[in-house]
Parts: C-alpha cells; sequence; structure tokens
DNA sequence: TCTCGCCGTTTTGTATGCAATTCGAGGAGA
DNA sequence: TCTCCTCGAATTGCATACAAAACGGCGAGA
C-alpha cells in the first residue's frame, strides 16, 4: 500500500527536480550557482539523463536558465522583472481571492490559521519564515481547486524568492503575518472587494519595500547588470 | 546574419518541441493521440533522447500528458479544467489590457488592425482561423512586455485550442472577428474598464458558445468521465 | 606588462543499448 | 461464451559512450 522510495510522485527524475528545487528554495543554491550535470547526478546517484530532465523541467518553471552549450545555473531575474512578475502575481492571486470569498469551509480555515500560527511562531528565524509566508499564498491558491491557477501561483511564489533574495532588504519581513491574519478573516467574511484590496496591497508592500534595493554597492551592480545584459555582456 | 536549419532558438530539442507543439495545435495530433518515443525519433531523423525532452517539455506547458510507464498522449483537459483555464486566462489578459490601455504605439497598432485584416480574410478556413485567433491574444500579451505574463497568456491560449478541440462547436466561430477589431478601438481610446469589460465578455461569449456542448452523446461521455476519474477508473 | 591565440581539460549534446514494465493476443478452464 | 492466465512484442526508464563545444592556462608577440 505505501510507496517506498521517501514518497513523492513518480520516477526519480521527479525526485532529482525536488531537490533541486528545494535547494533553490531554500537558498542553499542561491540565484547565479552554477548546475553541472554531472557533478549533480554523481551527489545524488543518478545519471546525467535525470539531471537534465530535473534542469529542463526548472527552466520552465524559471527558477533556472538553461544557456545552450554553457550549461544550467539558478536563474537571476532582473529587477524588471522581479517587478513584473509581481504585476502578474497580483493579477493571479486576485482571482484567488475572488474565488475563495466567503466560500472558505471550516476545515479550510483551520489549515490556513494554523499556518499563520506557525509563521507567527517561526517569526524569527529568517529561512523558514520565508519559507511559510510563500507557502501561505500556495495554501489558498490550492482551495481554489483550479489546476491551472493552482500551478501558475506556485510558480511565482517559488520565483518571488528568487527575487527577494536577490533584491530584499536582509532584516524586513517580506510577508507581514498580521497582514495574513487580516486578508483571511475578511475571506471568512465574504468581503471580497477589501480582500482583493488586502491582497493588493500586500503584494504592493513587499515590492515597494523589497524591490527598491537598499544599499548603494547592491544598486551599482543592478544597474550595471542592467546595462551588461543589454549589450549581451552576460 | 541568418541562421540555419529553420531558424528556431537553438538546439533540434526545441525544433522536436516546436514541430509537435505545432502539430497539436493545428490538431494534426488529436487530444488523446499516443505520442510514442521511437516512432517520432525516427521521423523526425533524432533520437528518443531528444524527443523524450521535448515531451518533457510539452508537459510542463499542459500540451501533454505523462503517463509514467505508459508513454507520452496529447492532453485531454476535462471540461472542469478547462472552464477554470478560461478563468485564469480571463485574469491575466485584464492585466494585459490594463497593462497596454492607451499605451500602444502606432506602429503596434499597425500590426494589430493587419492581424485583424488577417483574420477577416481567413475567416472561411477553419483551421488558420483557429490559429489567427489565438495569435491576437498573444501578440497583445507579447506587446506588455512582461516575460511571465507573456510566457503564462501564451500556454493558456495553446491549451485553449485543446479545449476549443474538444468541446467547441463545430461551425462556431471561436473568436468573433468584429470582437477583435473592439478591443482594440477601446484600447486604442485609452478606454481601460471598458477595454477590460470586452475582454471579459469576448473570453466569456467562448466559453458559453463553445464549453457547453450541443450534441447529446458529447454530454454524456463528458458527465461519465467527470465520474470516472472521481473514482480513479481513468 | 598587456593582448591574443593555441591546446588540453571540462562540460554539454546526442545516440544507443539494456533492463523493466506494459500491452495484447491467444489459449485453458469454467 | 466468458473470464483469467500466460507469454511474446512493443515501449518506456535509465545509464553509458562518444562527439562537439566552451573554458582556462600558458606562451608568443607587441
Amino acid at each position: 500500500m505505501a510507496k517506498k522510495e521517501s514518497e513523492g510522485g513518480g520516477g526519480r527524475a521527479q525526485a532529482v527536480h525536488r531537490v533541486l528545487k528545494r535547494a533553490i528554495l531554500d537558498q542553499a543554491l542561491s540565484p547565479g550557482s552554477k548546475l553541472p550535470e554531472d557533478s549533480i547526478g554523481e551527489r545524488l546517484g543518478v545519471s546525467r539523463t535525470l539531471v537534465r530532465e530535473a534542469l529542463v523541467r526548472l527552466s520552465e518553471e524559471g527558477l533556472v536558465e538553461l544557456r545552450p552549450n554553457r550549461g544550467a545555473v539558478v536563474a537571476r531575474p532582473t529587477l524588471e522583472e522581479g517587478r513584473n512578475l509581481f504585476l502578474t502575481r497580483m493579477a493571479l492571486e486576485r482571482l484567488v481571492v475572488e474565488t475563495l470569498s466567503g466560500k472558505l469551509t471550516n476545515e479550510q480555515i483551520g489549515i490556513l490559521s494554523s499556518h499563520i500560527a506557525a509563521e507567527e511562531a517561526a517569526k524569527k528565524e529568517r529561512a523558514p519564515s520565508i519559507r511559510l509566508a510563500g507557502e501561505f499564498h500556495t495554501l489558498l491558491a490550492q482551495m481554489t481547486n483550479n489546476a491551472s491557477l493552482i500551478r501558475y501561483v506556485n510558480e511565482l511564489v517559488a520565483r518571488s524568492s528568487l527575487i527577494l533574495a536577490l533584491y530584499g532588504r536582509p532584516h524586513s519581513s517580506e510577508c507581514a503575518v498580521s497582514e495574513h491574519q487580516e486578508l483571511l478573516d475578511k475571506l471568512i467574511a465574504g468581503k471580497t472587494e477589501e480582500a482583493a484590496a488586502l491582497m493588493a496591497h500586500h503584494l504592493d508592500s513587499v515590492t515597494t519595500r523589497a524591490l527598491l534595493p537598499t544599499d548603494g554597492d547592491r544598486n551599482i551592480k543592478e544597474v550595471l547588470s542592467a546595462y551588461a545584459v543589454a549589450e549581451g555582456l552576460a
């Protein structure tokens, strides 16, 4: 009845995919890191074939960049891409909110509440709090039962971690836990427009708080990189 | 200056991907068709490795279903998935409209106008008119310069073709050309809300015109399939 | 000292081979 | 006649082998 191999959907290729994705989202592999097929395969005990498949998947999700003949690296979204990504995220999460408003079951409310509690508890540790904050959004999406919506929100949330890793202020809480609680309250009360506005504000505050680089050197690097890509200089 | 090999981004894997995608969107490969790795590879003059990579990509885009150990088939979205997909599409295309409203350049207007003219000209032929109608939407998305938005709209438009292939009425024009023209007018005039409403109506009319099966047997099959998946009977 | 180009090393691109799994036909038993 | 089992054929899962391309160091020339 129970499957072996640490559960998971299907074959080992999926497993490799999950491992890499997790490592990227935990920032164990930070943006720009090289992802050589053979060393990854050696470390994970699989052949390059499977690693390659996982890398293709990750590139489709926008988490890694596949440079022809030059290997894969963890994606390094530009500031501009980051802003656009949050715009897209807002459009989709608005749909999430509209779909869920006033329709949450008690069970769902319980799940969300305890998740918020977990966020509160982990507020001090940076890595888990980032992950939990993202999970709140994917959890909401999940509850819509809309497959494409779920997939895209998941993807965008994952990529948001990359953005925040690159451009986020070190000590700002990316998602204020209280905002999650407020949002949940509005959703329960069925106040769709207020909930949507709150979600918009929530995401917007993340972008303005995080995307405007605070310290000069980061700023300079970013400015230069924008020019560099425009000139094809990597 | 000009690249060889029928253009295209990069390696042959991408080429295989494009070929299959095109074939699926043209309905030369209809939903449910088997996609055996070796026969495809043989036909295209590449090895199974490359075909496999292309299939993985297509499955990430939702165009093919990858059944472990049982091969790949062209995706056969359910009616429910279709409805959800159009909901997601609406949310994203609303963002497209909001982004573009009042900001189209003359060059862009020209491109869109001549595209609409092409749609008008091809109105009689079924396959090209479906493709052109989709391209109008991807063209709009393209003009937002928002990479993630572009990607998702592209994907959703492509999958919409599958939905329409499965559930569309044979003789309804899926996208009324006149609606495209109206939408363009509103965009040029900068009437954002009217344009958004028009886009919503446009997509909604597609779903209601097309997604409600007209003939009884199709209806029955679909109803049964919903129950079947719920029971795990494929 | 700086730049450019050559060549060995490393890494990717792709084909192929073998093991494992699934599918389907045909036959035995009821 | 219908069901179930068995076995061969076809297909996928995965590893490996080889060719091609990119990276990096070294030395020649300015």
